[in-house]
DNA sequence: GTTTCCAATGCAAACGTTTACAGTCCGCAT
DNA sequence: ATGCGGACTGTAAACGTTTGCATTGGAAAC
């Protein structure tokens, strides 16, 4: 690439009798250009094959047009999605995403100084799930970076969120309520520094539904599965190896469901008559295997979290989260919490 | 971001009592500078929070170390892993990586326009299962653009294949094995002048494998399944409700079988007693329904065509299709290939 | 026939790097 | 002593835009 370097605006303007200021001007369709000196220029722009250079336009501008999306992993179902939504407003609002994940604990270590690298790079960041320290989010404020976080949320910067409290709630009560009283769980990961939160308000979700139906906490019942498939089949064979396994369990994430749907089929189970299962995503496999579950909407929650940063970016970095910040987030939470009940909950 | 536009190089030159060109070479690791020199610029430019503006690096140098990835999506099972594992192997090069999907037609119709517009925004392309035509190559090299290309061919530029014609092969002739005559296909998205080239492959194998069996294809028992499960889902539907169906089905993807496997569950029926399935990827799911597969790996494919993409950037675009090159491509195509047999094609 | 105003254009100064080239200084061989 | 080469540093010219300000010319208003 770059290798002839093609045609500069100089050579278009000395092409088409104008200075450089006018082709600047007439091709990016600012005002006080005339119409037939627009057009003229469009043609030999065009037919010089001039396509303006973004870095002699961003080092001017101080604008990038790039965002940066940073989230756990880039392949795992909800994250995809999420990013899939973010990048597609971004791209019809002419910006260009470029994700990053952050996978391995050392990354989330120098997490910060990464992010702080970013300052002159893009003109905004999209924090997914990965929690970040207020003081940590202070910083990265008073270094005049734009973020919008997702999944979590901080002082300093809007933030686009599921209540995840609610969806454990829901989760749990559904489960209650089709008569069950054990429930086990399948949680993500265990405590981490630099874990996100999500799990634990779901699983704060569904300790305040057992304990609202009377049922004390059995930490017996709850196991790891890692948000993977495989661990979530582990998990699974461990609620099932239990003296006292559960009738009913709860996994954090359809994923982790489906290794449990591996557990039962490996032993000859099957659900919902030797255990009910419970999902959150809706993945797009929970209807094959008939997982009841809790609808999310990854894709549009990126779109929120895109739309909401262009408009910080708008606004020069103003955020002061007002009343109407407060009730948007909570309209855009309880839209998405949807329970879809399948054969793995119905009682049979 | 870029608010108070930070310390420039000068700024840090003027505190260490030196010009920008030291600072410059001292802060690069450049060779010929004193490292007493080195370290002070290093500490003044640590503690006045100094980081070089890759607007203006870019611009001088002309190298963005951005790389484009295009692929038909973001968030399917594939590709996100491909474009995981570009970007890790990005990542660890000093690159970032900008993903761009082209999902709709009209994205496919303005590929070509879309690609040329990159030639100054990032040193290189990869470009995944987009079928680009011989001539839209050729208008890409002539403009100077660094590309590589994965899941078809092209004259112009270095690829990195999986065999998919072997894919379809080895599936269909252990169908074949295990006894089935009569075998039906979930195949891709039907013939589309921008598709990929990859299912058609895959189909080639299959056609053959039956050819050398003996067998005649009969056409009622393709069925286009468009790489999703729900299209899975309806394909195994249609299959079914032949008058004559299939003892066994060949699908171009796990989760296209995946859709199967609901369509038989739907019905009361399973693998493989009621008809053998297998698929292709290895989908961490493949294992807890127990769906046969040919397993791909996609990450490694993904760093794969990142790391020939980085080649090609500093050779400055000089291919040459060389026989080193051939057999690399085969070596890597047949390496990729597992055949890993599960309960649905296991004769019970 | 002036004056006034405004649309259209041009001039030139940023923006913050990199790098070719030209110095400077010092030690060492002659 | 003198010259030489090498290590280190500085000077200044790019790189290709954007944009504040100045200029021009012609139409409208008087």
């Amino acid at each position: 690439m770059r290798r002839g370097r093609g045609p500069s605006i100089e050579d278009v303007a000395r092409e088409a009798g104008v200075s450089v200021a006018t082709v600047s001007r007439a091709l990016r369709g600012l005002p006080n250009v005339a119409e037939g000196t627009r057009s003229r220029v469009e043609a030999i722009a065009q037919e010089m094959n001039y396509r303006a250079d973004p870095s002699a336009a961003r080092l001017a501008t101080g604008r990038t047009n790039l965002v940066q999306l940073l989230t756990p992993t880039v392949d795992g179902w909800y994250f995809s999605r999420f990013i899939a939504g973010a990048i597609e407003l971004l791209l019809g609002r002419g910006y260009e995403a470029i994700s990053h994940p952050i996978e391995n604990p050392e990354q989330r270590k120098a997490f910060l100084d990464e992010m702080l690298r970013l300052e002159k790079r893009v003109d905004g960041l999209i924090v997914v799930d990965l929690n970040i320290s207020e003081e940590a989010a202070s910083k990265l404020h008073a270094a005049g970076i734009n973020a919008v976080t997702a999944g979590f949320r901080t002082e300093k910067f809007p933030s686009v969120v599921v209540d995840d409290y609610q969806v454990g709630l829901v989760a749990t009560k559904h489960l209650l309520d089709i008569g069950h009283r054990r429930i086990g769980l399948i949680s993500g990961e265990p405590n981490h520094p630099l874990a996100f939160s999500v799990p634990g308000l779901r699983i704060a979700g569904y300790t305040a539904a057992l304990a609202s139906a009377g049922i004390s906490i059995d930490t017996s019942l709850e196991n790891s599965g890692f948000f993977t498939a495989e661990g979530g089949r582990r998990a699974m064979e461990r609620l099932l190896d239990l003296d006292d396994p559960p009738t009913a369990v709860f996994a954090l994430s359809d994923e982790m469901a489906f290794g449990a749907y591996g557990a039962l089929q490996e032993r000859g189970l099957s659900w919902p008559d030797d255990i009910a299962v419970i999902g959150i995503d809706d993945h797009e496999l929970a209807s094959m295997v008939g997982l009841s579950t809790i609808r999310l909407a990854p894709r549009e929650l990126g779109a929120a979290a895109a739309e909401r940063l262009l408009q910080l970016i708008d606004d020069e970095g103003a955020f002061e989260p007002s009343e109407e910040e407060a009730r948007a987030d909570l309209a855009a939470s309880t839209d998405q919490i949807e329970l879809v009940v399948r054969a793995s909950t119905v009682a049979s």
